[in-house]
DNA sequence: CTGAAAGCGCTTACAG
DNA sequence: CTGAAAGCGCTTACAG
């Protein structure tokens, strides 16, 4: 049943050519006549020859592939930028090999290992949440493997980066609410560890200090990790102030879904009472009642940016040398949970 | 700044060694003493000796890795098969390197072909929408390397497939209503066109004429691809009729939810006018209120499957002349919007 | 318990 | 325009 796999040598030996010019044919090399190439091509097809690429890798050290590294692969957030990853990977023809940290320092560090054994051309990686030091990524430099972090990057490390702008982006979305008419404005933060909410919550303090608004540290309200069940709970801390904001800001989608639910029990009016923006532009924003308005952090894009920066510093080998930034500029996205007028 | 690869040859000369025994003895070959062992595993370590995985996989025709074939990555139940892939294939120290065929069966048969170049020892795949006839599938076989299908399964092709009982499934979802009080049930059913569709509607079918209940034609609504939008129309549809259904079953969670979400905007409640019941337990169906009553289809399980059954046959050559279905038995989880007691 | 040797299937610098 | 030859870094059957 099992076929003996055709080989280069099959061809040359088939065709009385050597395997050089065999595999110069398949490669469209110009110093290979046009009549020779036809036949090689003609005959490779008629005897199903399929080259050998792990060969073909050992022979040139060019695998072709792209190692990520995600914390897991079933959040939508990193199932799109995956997605982005892939996309462009396979139009470059690359493809690409996909681990998960499962947010865990140990199996990162694990996976890093598993990675250096030549299996990838590159990687690009979105760090562990677990990961303070990123040491255990140096010796990729050392390797000459392009390496490119996304959203969860390095601080500690000069490395490619692809980011988007989380000030401004919480920036804007803040000022939205301003000018939707919002005078108190409350923020629901993210874990002040990581960058990305840390900047999410400067942005907001920055929208509200240039509007003259005041800055109340009750209407701030801190959570581990932005989860439903956290969103309820901070719901309902806001219930129990004295006063409601009337516009709030928070740092995900999902703490804003619970907003909205939780205040609508409570016979609270959004946007009327309460203008609500999320972040992230999860599938669920535009499902929710009313539809959210939150910041579409393109997620795709992310991916697609990783993936071009990373295939460029591999095929490129002077480039290799620098490290970039690129940030990723997203944009509001305006729904009913806003619109007072 | 880039460093030359330790090889094992480096080791052997700089232990007196020759490159055979340090192969051996880092593979724990047990004929090599412990001492040796102990001696080349320190020196590694000391070098930073990263073993080369093509020339490995070159030369014992094995590359650890499993190729992944899905329609879309950022398909929630996708992300989820690929996690229970990955899972179970960490464990066992093989890799996943993914492709989309984005529903496009050239597409797909792009995807098949690279497959073939000896990067993957077996092969894991979700058939396209389009996808009909498998014979591009057929190759596998030929060269000896195993293939396991998920969810989209062909009916054209003995092979190894992982699927979950959707006859069942409906038939226990369709019961849960009746036995909930529902006389007049209503379904929003898939494309009859996919395997998986059809056999929902039929086990709705079954389980009304198991308890003598009416098939009522015009409660039977078919959609193309079962999404939010399309579930909004279905609930419109609905509403026109004469008399509302009193439980509707739908062949997945966006169909439902829409349902929920224009019954409730028309003053309909739900469970107590219509009680509605979904498919696959989508993130959502516990955050939409009420709370959706839905069958778990149990990816990451099914991902788990197929991973624990292609390795098996990649490992086990004897294995590898059968083929196998594995059906997976799904739960139904009973939320709010069943509950009417 | 260890070593010498062959070879996996390509690619490419060199030669003509 | 084509070929002969070397070699990428491992693994393993054979020999001792």
């Amino acid at each position: 049943m099992k076929n003996r796999r055709i080989t280069l040598k099959d061809l040359a030996k088939d065709l009385n050519l050597s395997a050089s010019t065999i595999s110069r044919a398949l490669d469209n090399h110009p110093a290979i006549s046009e009549s020779t190439k036809k036949l090689v091509k003609k005959k490779a097809e008629k005897l199903g020859f399929i080259p050998n690429s792990i060969a073909s890798s050992f022979r040139t050290n060019k695998t072709k592939s792209i190692g990520i590294i995600v914390p897991r692969i079933d959040i939508h957030f990193h199932s799109l930028v995956i997605s982005g990853i892939e996309d462009y990977a396979y139009k470059n023809e690359y493809n690409v090999t996909i681990f998960q940290s499962k947010d865990c320092l140990k199996r990162e560090k694990e996976i890093v290992k598993i990675l250096q054994n030549r299996m990838v051309d590159g990687v690009i990686a979105c760090l562990s949440i677990e990961t303070k030091k990123c040491d255990h990524f140096k010796k990729f430099e050392k390797l000459g493997v392009p390496l490119v972090f996304y959203d969860r990057v390095p601080t500690d490390f000069d490395a490619n980066k692809i980011i988007i702008n989380d000030f401004e982006s919480a920036f804007t979305a803040t000022e939205h609410l301003i000018a939707s008419g919002c005078k108190r404005i409350g923020h629901i933060a993210g874990s002040q560890k990581t960058n990305i909410f840390k900047a999410r919550l400067e942005g907001f303090k920055a929208a509200l200090v240039k509007h003259n608004l005041p800055i109340q540290e009750d209407f701030i309200l801190h959570t581990k990790n932005l989860g439903y069940e956290e969103g309820v709970t901070c719901a309902n801390r806001f219930l129990e102030l004295p006063e409601l904001p009337d516009g709030i800001f928070c740092a995900n989608d999902y703490t804003a879904v619970s907003l909205i639910q939780v205040f609508r029990k409570a016979d609270i009016k959004i946007p009327q009472q309460v203008a609500i923006v999320g972040f992230s532009n999860y599938p669920i924003s535009k499902i929710i009642e009313p539809h959210l308005t939150t910041i579409n952090d393109c997620a795709f894009q992310m991916g697609e940016s990783s993936a071009k920066l990373l295939i460029r510093q591999i095929e490129d080998k002077d480039d290799s040398v620098n490290s970039e930034t690129i940030t990723i500029r997203t944009e509001l996205i305006v729904r009913e949970s806003t619109k007072r007028a």
